[in-house]
DNA sequence: CGGTATCCTGCGGGATACTG
DNA sequence: CAGTATCCCGCAGGATACCG
């Protein structure tokens, strides 16, 4: 015997909540978009990265950098010139990323302008009071 | 005359950021989805919210329904019983949420299962030492 | 150049108590 | 019942300095 459909429907439900939640973590945080945006452009160098994303200190950059390595966004590489030289660039499997994005930004481009143009039509009448 | 290639990409690069930056917004904080997904079942009233959540304490449950009231995913409706009854339910508009939310899981799920795999194959090589 | 080590601060979120 | 008012804390993120 299974579970009852209502305790199948809330598992499911949780369920989703994690995976939405685990996909909401990758992306969070102050630097992790602007990062893999910048990385788009190109391997690039620690410096490299530290100027193009303007005030990020050290410590928070290679910070987001291994959490990036970690879910395989970004790879690290090490060559062996003299002095050595490290590149960070994105992964094939950070492409996978592209589709979330992109339904992120449209729909937030949507929202931006709905709730500009509700400002101006003042349609505070939302709050109804329904008299029975 | 237009701004030059390179800083339309730039702008058009940085719309974008913020255009997903305002979508995370919205869905951001540990009680937005929870909420939306609990409101999903139908209209609740405050008690009955706080009740289905768990530990969300008032003073939070009141501040994320104004967050969600002002992003019009939520309306609070006060009904002239006595005593007078509010209950909160998700807007006709907090339906274009559902394709945003359905690819984070869907992409949630895929990573979680990428990710389980490959600490088992053990792919630390990652770690590539180029030399020249 | 490519990072660590320490110290510090703001703020999201919580505990608890109180109110119309 | 549907919230506000106060006080409080942990932790992401930052400033600054230092290291191989």
């Amino acid at each position: 015997m299974g579970p009852r459909k209502e305790d199948r429907n809330k598992e499911t439900c949780t369920a989703s909540l994690n995976a939405v939640k685990d996909a909401l973590y990758v992306l969070n945080g102050k630097w992790k978009l602007p990062l893999i945006l910048s990385l788009q452009e190109g391997p690039q160098r620690f410096n490299e990265i530290q100027k193009s994303l303007g005030e990020i200190t050290p410590k928070i950059l290679s910070k987001e950098l291994k959490d990036l390595e970690l879910n395989e966004f970004v790879v690290r590489k090490v060559f062996s010139t003299t002095p050595v030289t490290i590149t960070y660039e994105l992964t094939p499997y950070s492409e996978s990323l592209e589709r979330v994005i992109d339904e992120l930004r449209d729909w937030g481009l949507k929202h931006r302008e709905r709730l500009v143009k509700n400002r101006r039509t003042e349609s505070v009448a939302a709050e109804i009071t329904a008299s029975l």
